[in-house]
DNA sequence: CTTAAGTTGTCAAGGCATTAACAATCACTT
DNA sequence: AAGTGATTGTTAATGCCTTGACAACTTAAG
């Protein structure tokens, strides 16, 4: 097992990782800590040591070769793995996760949709199908998921990750609002509350207004 | 203007607040920060220090009034604002955040939603019609919106942005991948990159696997 | 070949955030 | 009414994260 690395640094992987995707599209070959840190409005000294958590990627004298370097980040995040997804609730949240976001670019493999209402079961979000959450240990069983992306109202959450943790689930991508967080041994969590950034934003609002 | 608060304070408020309101409706009237930490799997010295910032809420020997800690915190993130606050962009993303967000609870009011595809033009999402990007100009003169939720491509999004803060935008939560943030004076700016959190679960779990 | 300019890896310093500790204060009981 | 136990507000200590600095190294040019 490598260091423990902090989560300040985690924190700005993706960060990276998108920067140099783009950097690469656009064809740019090699580039420096210091112009990194200008493009995301951070210090050089703190991208080579963020950097160096993993391992030498730079060459002294030269700097970072874009592709490698990213290609290094993104084995980092597991971005080549393929995870089977499946995703819990299909309200708005969960068709818009379905439809919006690109599993694939991000190490996951979106396989199936449940939802508890019979109303939805059978209608297609994208290319895949709604299936009855009464499948769930029956697919479970057959497709081994591993991550699942929950969209359930805050009361089921609890219920319903118990028995995805029990039917073999090792991530959950977290949109319920209660807090699953060291709740199963060896199972990695990530809670989103998309809204609380709304409410900072407001803050930010009425902080710049009172100068 | 009150003293500078960190951004790690801000950035638990709105937890802070999640709770309480919890906490309220399960009518639970009086707190102390230890059981407020051990809900929030926090320790009773931060709560108390974060709290300290905006002023003594609490009563020594008693502990904090949940409803008033909850109204204070609300007072402080604005959340009884109602500014007013557009959608640029209606695509999945966009269309999930006019349904899914209650905007109300959290100090805005949705009062218009738009797209450049003509197609979109008329539609109804919830109870307001997506209207052209070409009347943006007309509707901001005359509704004065202050928050734009910027759902469009990358590409765009600068452009856009300019526009917007000509016509008097005060504040971007910004969906795009564009990164706006110390682009206008006087303009609060809330970034979201939603894949970013998958990514960190990734890692997440290629480290749990390793261990 | 030698020198100059540029850049990383890394260690040390500084600053910021979290935790700990305690006096001041309050509620409750007797 | 006084004493006891509980809890805050606040200051001090700790620890972590970020920034600064520099030697080691690479490339390129003279």
């Amino acid at each position: 097992m490598r260091n423990e690395i902090s989560a300040s640094v985690i924190k700005r992987l993706p960060r990276y990782y998108r920067l140099l995707g783009e950097l690469s599209k656009k064809g740019v070959v090699k580039i420096s800590s210091k112009e990194l840190a200008s493009f995301l409005r951070s210090t050089a000294s703190q991208i080579r040591q963020d950097l160096n958590c993993f391992g030498g990627f730079g060459q002294q004298g030269y700097g970072y070769n874009v592709e490698s370097l990213r290609h290094e980040i993104g084995e980092i995040l597991g971005v080549n793995k393929k995870q089977p997804a499946i995703i819990i609730g299909m309200g708005n949240l969960g068709r818009a996760l379905a439809l919006h976001i690109d599993f694939s670019e991000r190490g996951c493999e979106l396989i199936g949709l449940f939802d508890s209402s019979e109303a939805l079961t059978g209608i297609m979000v994208g290319d895949i199908a709604i299936r009855n959450y009464a499948e769930i240990e029956k697919f479970c069983s057959e497709r081994e998921p591993k991550v699942a992306v929950l969209c359930v109202p805050k009361d089921n959450a609890k219920e319903i990750a118990d028995k995805l943790v029990s039917l073999g689930i090792k991530g959950f991508w977290n949109f319920s609002h209660f807090d699953l967080t060291y709740m199963y041994d060896g199972v990695s969590v990530e809670n989103v509350h998309i809204g609380d950034s709304l409410l900072r934003l407001g803050y930010a609002m009425n902080k710049a207004q009172d100068n």
